[in-house]
DNA sequence: CTGAAAGCGCTTACAG
DNA sequence: CTGAAAGCGCTTACAG
């Protein structure tokens, strides 16, 4: 039961292998119809089908990429995920999926394998910390796709969502609903990640549009493993915000966390929104009001834009940045 | 920038190729240590890394295995995969990921891509309608193990929940709280996978051993698309159970979003037990009483199954099936 | 201790 | 219309 191969179905169908290979790749252009059914019935017979491994050795080509992501934790990155391997799929393209865990060392080590793996090229939610790495890559015109995140530096095609605009959106609505103390909690900033940066100082200045002041306590940016206290913290303050802005569906967690253990009323006690649609925000109690990202439409986009970029190696593709739409879902919780 | 091969290497350091190979492969045994630097130093300054694709030729192993998932939006499902690829990664293993959306057809077509590209072996979720493809693959010997499901006549490693013990554990809980009118839901049982049958044959012999009437009406299993009427249906007869098990999350999110819109108490009115342990379980109003599966010691399991297979080619691995036990985890729903 | 040669399973000019 | 030959980038007996 040794797997079969190119040569036997030659042998067994009395032609040479060059002449199977034109068969498989479909170029028919001069072939004989004697020929063509002699090899389809001993491919058939045979049960043959190619080693691509070999194939990609000759081509260079694997048609597979590689996906590396933040943190799979997120919904987003989940969804994201998701689309890309809808639409691969479609193209019959493959996608190994990795997990840097917000680790520069591991996604260092994934990139180099995926290299050694002689992927087509990479989808990465860069975690900030291979700024050389990724720009030898696109120096050596590797096709190379970011999502989620902006690297200062680093030109290359970029899909990622309107943060500025979600922050809006959810200001605004709680304006729109009386609301004057808007408090945000958020993941740590230091790491300068661009949903983070941008979601915050787009909080900022909606509070400044409407002319609402900006309070520092009302903002808490820190690690989520401590997010539970800074949330008791906050709502124990002699002025409390009533109003909360999770920054992604993991704050979001801990707040919720916190509202039911200590039996806070929503929106009553407390309004909330967060960024991220939460698989069950159409039922929790109150449904949840939530500023939804396109995920599947920016996975869609990069999967295209990386593909693209395969499809014509030559000419420099235009770097450019996707911006993305959120939408607000208004449900009970504000 | 054309990428550089162990030629270069070898040139560069002016040695053989084989002798770059044996270094690269860590067979010191002979090799003088003047060589060793001296191929350090040009793998170093030319940036060289091996092209695995090639090496996968000629070595017949991809150090790649595919995971055919039967549906990934089960968060079983992203458990399982999430713990296949830690333990894949810490073994240097890659992973493809492909989602059969419970199609048959799909399945077939993701099988026959994983073979020709020569991954090392596969853990699938069986969807049941490929029994004779997977009949040939073990003859053949290839390296593969199921998760979740059994398939009647194919004899291969697998691992799975103790079913059983899941519906046990949710009625004894029930009766324990006082419940004689336990309703189930569940999707479509045609299909004749593991779960849903083990978990419904279950729930009637709890109901049995805890002298219950088993109420046909009671019993719920369709597709999910239209369970919410069926929700709606079995709440309103005249006399409708007290207490609700959900065979899986999506059963579940169905009549959550029926008590939701209802304004139904729970566990006032129904108390609730949902087999797999949601995200949102801890901190939903009431936080959900649930059975967990341990997903993530399931998908270290199969990993680990299915290495071992790879690696002892030669012997006929034992073929056995794995219960692992669900845990109840009690809270606020029931 | 190291190198020349064959080979993994394909594809692709090129010749006929 | 089809085949012989070279080559993709490695590894691995085997010879020396």
């Amino acid at each position: 039961m040794k797997p079969i191969t190119i040569a036997d179905v030659a042998k067994h169908a009395g032609v040479s292998k060059s002449t199977v290979s034109q068969y498989l790749n479909q170029r028919y252009d001069y072939m004989g119809e004697k020929t063509k059914k002699r090899i389809k019935q001993a491919v058939e017979q045979l049960g043959y089908s190619p080693n691509i491994i070999a194939r990609s050795l000759k081509q260079k080509s694997t048609t597979t990429i590689g996906v590396i992501v933040a943190n799979i934790l997120h919904v987003f990155s989940t969804q994201v995920i998701r689309a890309i391997e809808d639409f691969c799929n479609d193209m019959n393209f493959h996608v190994i999926v990795c997990n840097a865990d917000d680790d520069p060392v591991k996604e260092k080590r994934y990139i180099d394998m995926l290299r050694a793996k002689q992927v087509d090229g990479i989808i990465a939610f860069p975690t900030g910390g291979n700024v050389e790495l990724y720009q030898g890559l696109i120096n050596d015109n590797y096709p190379i796709v970011f999502m989620d995140r902006l690297i200062p530096g680093i030109s290359v095609n970029t899909v990622l969502l309107d943060n500025e605009k979600a922050s809006f959106l959810a200001v605004d609505h709680f304006v729109r609903k009386g609301h004057e103390k808007i408090g945000m909690f958020a993941p740590p900033i230091r790491e300068k990640l661009t949903p983070r940066l941008e979601r915050i100082n787009a909080y900022k200045k909606a509070l400044q549009l409407h002319h609402l002041p900006f309070h520092p306590d009302y903002l808490v940016s820190q690690e989520i493993d401590t997010m539970q206290e800074a949330v008791i913290n906050m709502m124990e303050m002699p002025d409390p915000p009533t109003a909360l802005l999770a920054l992604n569906d993991r704050v979001l967690f801990e707040i919720l966390t916190y509202t039911k253990e200590h039996q806070i009323n929503i929106p009553g006690d407390v309004a909330l929104i967060g960024i991220d649609d939460v698989s069950f925000a159409g039922f929790y109690r109150p449904a949840l009001t939530t500023v939804a990202q396109p995920a599947f439409d920016m996975g869609k986009k990069a999967a295209e834009l990386l593909l693209n970029q395969i499809g014509n190696k030559s000419g420099e593709s235009a770097k450019e940045i996707y911006r993305f739409e959120p939408q607000l879902i208004i449900r009970e919780s504000c």
